[in-house]
DNA sequence: TCTGGGGTCCTAGGACCC
DNA sequence: TCTGGGGTCCTAGGACCC
């Protein structure tokens, strides 16, 4: 918590719905809803208007669709006006500060302590009705609700307290008295399983969680989210406002129409996911070490598998191969309503650079390196040189077949097909282990 | 015609190491 | 031969955010 409120949060209103109202005046004063139109989709971003009838963001979109009447605008969205949109946005925040931290497409912090700003109530107040009026000038109409507050919380919380096209400061000294009449969802990190935890001992408002103590409140909702809630309700906060925030993952998923069965459409839809993820990653000139599968049932049951390499990853098809093993180690049965493909553990450098050429074993399709195999008899006076490639497909004449989870200089990692579609046991082997010949590909491929 | 897509952070158990 | 303790990495799941 600062002396002064010089922290700024900027939320947009209804954003995507705003810019669609724009770019379209006949749908100026109409409810609209953005988002998924499809059978299976939800509402993005509803119109302060869709609003009024009960439509509201991540709703199912045919719920929204029985509440609004006849005459509303469903749409699903045109991502590039509203990035342009939100470019023009940022940058006008850029003016106030440099340091300027985005937290979405429509909302970000500003760090106004390094901007040279009057920090007074009045100061504030003046700079940020100017801020609002150039926003809606440079962006055709589209409004923000402001903040300002001596942390980002209260910062955001002001924000919300005025929606939409609002202005609140919360001056330095009266955090508490603003805080505490909030409900406790009002704080950042409350979600709806934390409030009914907190519901459940009588714990409604922010000041009811400020009588909790430390060491209750810790064993109610966690290490990590009780000291946070337990500093939050005493408008203890001190993040600082991080511009350039650098990515941990990429990731892309689709819910399909109908859940899929079919091995060859699965199959596809994990290189056209890889595709994606590959390409996001190259662009941004990161790769990662660990593949994340993501699938989600037909029942909605959703689980991850990942495999953590040896090396990082950018390349579609590499990714693609490790998803798909990981798949293939799924229970398919009964279709799937989603698939998704991640990548984590990301290093700036793209594997393949410059800088990687000593080091790297590098990580192959199996299909580009039909031919390699080890060499049991090689004399090897030195470091063995290794054959085996993650999710090569290998077999053992005790241990069955398998495939390599991972490979160093001298050892090999195995994991074995264990019975029916269970992930089997891990066996560490020498590289030469005569043992251990290639094997032939599981039944996933198309 | 129930429940998107892109993320972040935390927890907890097991492996492994010293 | 009744069994520590800490640290890190990996995996899986879950809460939460916009």
């Amino acid at each position: 918590m600062r002396r002064e409120p010089s922290i700024l949060h900027l939320d947009l209103d209804a954003f995507f719905a705003a810019v669609e109202q724009r770019d379209k005046p006949s749908l100026r004063g109409r409810p609209v809803v953005v988002g998924g139109t499809g059978g299976r989709g939800v509402v993005a971003t509803a119109s302060y208007e869709a609003r009024a009838f009960g439509a509201r963001s991540a709703m199912p979109t045919a719920e929204a669709r029985r509440l609004c009447p006849p005459g509303t605008a469903f749409l699903g969205g045109r991502f590039a006006a509203y990035r342009r949109t939100s470019d023009v946005v940022m940058a006008l925040l850029r003016d106030l500060s440099p340091l300027v931290e985005p937290v979405s497409i429509d909302e970000a912090y500003v760090d106004l302590a390094a901007g040279g700003h009057d920090l007074s109530v009045a100061g504030l107040t003046a700079m940020a009705t100017d801020l609002k009026a150039r926003l809606a000038a440079a962006t055709g109409g589209v409004t923000g609700s402001v903040g300002i507050g001596t942390s980002k919380s209260l910062a955001k919380i002001g924000s919300e307290l005025d929606k939409p096209n609002g202005l609140t400061v919360v001056p330095a000294g009266t955090e508490l008295a603003v805080l505490h009449p909030l409900p406790v969802r009002a704080l950042g990190g409350v979600g709806p399983v934390t409030a009914e935890r907190l519901a459940q001992i009588k714990v409604k408002t922010v000041g009811d969680l400020h009588r909790l103590s430390l060491v209750d409140l810790t064993s109610l909702v966690g290490q990590a989210n009780g000291a946070g809630l337990y500093r939050l309700a005493r408008a203890d906060d001190d993040r600082p406002v991080v511009a350039d925030r650098e990515a941990k993952s990429v990731s892309a998923e689709e819910t399909f129409a109908r859940d899929v069965t079919d091995p060859a459409r699965l199959a596809a839809e994990v290189d056209a996911l890889s595709a994606r993820v590959g390409t996001r990653l190259q662009r941004s000139g990161t790769s990662g070490r660990t593949v994340t599968l993501k699938v989600r049932r037909y029942d909605f049951s959703t689980l991850t598998r990942s495999q953590t390499l040896a090396h990082a990853l950018d390349d579609p098809r590499q990714i693609a191969e490790v998803a798909h093993r990981l798949l293939a180690a799924v229970d398919r049965t009964g279709g799937l309503r989603l698939l998704g493909v991640g990548v984590s553990g990301l290093s700036p450098y793209a594997q393949g650079d410059l800088f990687a050429t000593e080091a790297a074993p590098v990580v192959e399709p199996v299909a580009d390196e039909p031919d390699v195999e080890p060499v049991p008899d090689d004399p090897r006076p030195g470091p063995a040189v290794h054959a085996w490639y993650p999710g090569q497909d290998v077999v053992h004449p005790e241990l069955g077949a398998g495939w390599v989870w991972g490979s160093g200089l001298n050892r090999v990692t195995v994991r074995f097909e264990g019975p029916l579609t269970r992930p089997g046991p891990v066996r560490t082997l020498a590289a030469d282990d005569p043992a251990l010949q290639p094997g032939d590909p599981p039944d996933w491929t198309p």
